[in-house]
DNA sequence: GACCACTGTCGAAGCGCTTCGACACACGAG
DNA sequence: CTCGTGTGTCGAAGCGCTTCGACAGTGGTC
């Protein structure tokens, strides 16, 4: 393993030098630097990470903790991740990927060997139990996801409410006065993950403002459960026209029962999911829906964790703004 | 933050015997170690892992490589991480997630670094780019995944060759002659993947053993392409009544199409899937399917790796033997 | 022409840990 | 009683890097 001292030697400067001309931290001349450059590519040389990480007591690794709900939509998730990780590396950070197993454990363990510069935690809850960690820590730090008190927290997030009104709005603007929200597993409510029910608060709100009657149905995916939930629906109020879907795995099986039970999309009903594009796109009707930005969503919380550990950077809610894309499976509700 | 040199202190023993304690290298007075457990627990330590690193000369990280190929399965990609860092933390390691942006010059990277001890590869090609630069390395690696040559490396992957052959064997038992596969995506044969082809091999091995007939067509996700394939197959062969589907984003589709055609699963098509069980599970029918060992693969990478790292553990391929399970999707052809 | 400010480079002191050899002591064997 | 053999503990030397202060040398200013 080549080292910092052998690049010296083989470029004639001091080992600080190298090290100068490495992090730019003081002007080194040209000359100098671009000898030192060329030894280091043709001795092939790599900074040794934990000499750098002793040294300087920054890891450049952020963790990402992702909980393992079973209850979460996988894909999205992978896809945060996968954002998170790409663009800390643009940045100069590596991921370091911490499962739930561990729990809130991991909060201080990381923490406390300094393994990691920053944290990114998905998946939080309204009350979540490594907040109290985390407040403790002078880690950096971001949530994706809104915890109930935000005080002294980045959070980075979908605008949910925002996301329930505006699909209310586009049913409404369509002439739907019954709307049925199937939204996502009662335990997802339970654990207050706190999305679900924003997404609701919006809906009603707006649902309000505009005279639209609400119903809504939490729904376990698949098709037994479904048809049961819509059933019930269609019990309740024979008049719903629109469906708003906040279930990935309840979409499919609708859209199908819908198909049988001879109901048209978007002729008889209009359908509004909020799940990510693909989902949306690859239905077996293309939908009408409000994407989940989760490729955004992992980016911007790397950049706040990073300006974060430069110094800049504030705590701040920060809620991305919902967008409604337009497909096949909604209409002028029918006369 | 606490240094190991303020634990010897409080617990009045030098420090090399607090790292003793520590790692178990050294035979230590149980009296002594009881005293610096103590303080240990008292000042909340934690090894400051950049030290650690760096005079041990291991970081206790295994890197986990994968590729953002937006061809395969996402779930499965995440499943095999999330066992991968599980079990990882059970044997003390971390995981550090690189995606694929990078490329093979992560590989360079992160043995130059010595950021991590090992590297664990996932979805490896016949001829991946990242193996010249693994075989230069000392470092400790295992591929999820089977390359074209796998001289000097270990591998963990599924028995894709032993999975279509199930397949067919199953098919061929319930009295199916005329057997179609529905495959992924032409992309994925193209960059050689290997179990994509590999499947194919076995079930060609089998249907010649068994006096199958075998149609193999490679087909993207999505109705549209389904419904393209699928009458393809009944006009060259009109009397299949046999698929296997390795492809999850066909499953749906295909059963869709199969049910508005008027062809019932399982009395008039028979239907085996190759996928997690979850896409067997909720499928409209529920399937009958052998199941890509997600977790099995992460887990058993794993213990391949630190088992290398401890000195133990030589250069294999491992290949997990399939489990058809059976469901309602597939009967006895029909007569 | 003396002075100052700046620029570019170096040496040395750690960062917190592991690990090797040394050493003190206790104990059983001869 | 001495010697050898373990056993438990310590001190010190690094691991490879960052960073601070020091210090030549250079050039501009009054």
């Amino acid at each position: 393993m080549v080292t910092l001292a052998e690049v010296a030697q083989h470029a004639g400067v001091s080992a600080s030098t190298v090290s100068y001309v490495l992090s730019g931290k003081r002007s080194i001349s040209v000359a100098t630097r671009e000898r030192v450059e060329q030894s280091i590519q043709q001795l092939g040389y790599h900074p040794n990470a934990g000499a750098r990480a002793l040294a300087s007591s920054r890891s450049n690794i952020i963790a990402l903790m992702v909980p393992l709900r079973t209850d979460m939509y996988v894909p999205v998730m992978m896809e945060i991740a996968i954002a998170v990780a790409t663009t800390a590396r643009t940045h100069g950070y590596d991921v370091l990927l911490l499962t739930g197993e561990e729990g809130p454990a991991a909060v201080r363990r990381i923490a406390g060997s300094s393994l990691a510069d920053a944290m990114i935690l998905m998946d939080v809850e309204l009350h979540d139990e490594r907040l109290p960690l985390l407040r403790e820590t002078d880690r950096a730090a971001v949530l994706i996801g809104l915890p109930a008190d935000t005080a002294g927290l980045t959070c980075v997030d979908l605008d949910f409410e925002a996301t329930g009104a505006l699909c209310v709005e586009h049913l409404a603007g369509l002439g739907h006065r019954e709307v049925a929200v199937i939204g996502e597993a009662a335990a997802v409510y339970e654990r207050h993950t706190g999305f679900a029910e924003r997404t609701v608060d919006g809906v009603r709100a707006k649902a309000q403002e505009t005279g639209v009657r609400i119903l809504h149905r939490p729904c376990e995916g698949g098709y037994a459960a479904m048809a049961q939930t819509l059933s019930r629906i269609f019990d309740e109020r024979p008049g719903t026209t629109g469906f708003i879907v906040q279930n990935e795995a309840a979409v499919e099986p609708l859209l199908n029962l819908l198909r049988q039970q001879g109901r048209a999309v978007p002729e008889d009903v209009s359908v509004v999911a909020i799940c990510p594009e693909q989902v949306a796109t690859q239905a077996s009707v293309r939908l009408t829906s409000v994407a989940i930005p989760a490729q955004e969503m992992g980016r911007r919380s790397v950049e706040q964790v990073v300006a974060k550990l430069s110094g800049r950077g504030v705590d701040e809610v920060e809620l991305l703004a919902p967008e409604l894309t337009v497909r096949e499976s909604t209409g002028p509700a029918p006369v």
